[in-house]
DNA sequence: CATATTTGTAACTATAATGGTTACAAATAT
DNA sequence: ATATTTGTAACCATTATAGTTACAAATATG
């Protein structure tokens, strides 16, 4: 059996969402960014406050509101979108082993360093990429002007 | 806030079992292990399984029985430990944007691409260590022979 | 052979993360 | 004024996960 450690889709929703506005030359509502993305306008909502609070976006309420950037598309790398939405440790250290042991007792810094490493090196590999490298794979596969 | 986007502690539990066979010279039990991991044992079989069946332990059952290592701590990677696991996806793409938008009907292809990408470089960074290196850090810590 | 030990595994529970949904106040443009 | 849109709290349903109980099967030892 294959599972997935992780069934978080903020990540791929955030990038969504900006690949959206990076594509667009007004601002986008919820409702809009909601239907491609199939899922409710308050999950947007939700997700891109954290990208708000991070200087990525920029909303406004009231009619003719709506998202859009704050930065153009190839200054927006996907790791600091990743870490916009203050999600850490894709890889879980084990919380409390017995002290008394010799392997127990030392194990859980040993682990935290491994884990931070690999982590390092995912994250290195997504600030390779930004939403304006997205958008373009996404035009290439479209074959039209998106 | 800060969240964990993963609260799967079985690669963690796995590593740390793994480690306490490396530093003994008899098999162990399950409520052995589970004791300095501080779970039940069920748990440790459950992990353990998953393990077994990948050739980098062995199983048997009744008095004297136990877990122990089928190969040398240094020829155990945690890369292979990590895929022994069969957990994947440590970044999740989301399920079924909308077709109809030309952003929605091709992100997922593109995402999967740079999140794979991501994944393998996590992955390679795994396969750095070993379960000696591991024990060999743990002892350093523990500043007596475990 | 009898007994104690240990794994294998199904079944169940509790907790937490997550996404989805409703509801409504506040802000905004026209 | 009115329609639109965000902000956000509150709640629900689903799922992943760890933990737990229970018991059959396998094994070593006296």
């Amino acid at each position: 059996m294959v599972t997935n450690m992780n069934t978080n889709q903020r990540f791929a929703i955030s990038i969504h969402a900006l690949t959206l506005l990076a594509s667009s030359s007004t601002p986008l509502t919820s409702g809009m960014i909601a239907s491609s993305v199939d899922t409710n306008p308050v999950v947007i909502r939700r997700t891109m406050a954290s990208l708000r609070e991070h200087g990525l976006v920029e909303s406004k309420p009231g009619a003719h509101g709506g998202w859009k950037l704050l930065r153009e598309p190839a200054q927006i790398g996907l790791y600091e979108v990743y870490r916009s939405l203050d999600e850490v440790n894709v890889l879980t250290v084990h919380g409390h082993p017995n002290k008394f042991c010799p392997v127990g007792g030392n194990i859980t810094g040993v682990l935290q360093a491994v884990f931070d490493d690999a982590q390092s090196k995912m994250e290195k590999a997504l600030g390779n990429y930004t939403i304006a490298d997205v958008l373009k794979d996404v035009r290439k596969k479209a074959n039209r002007s998106v």
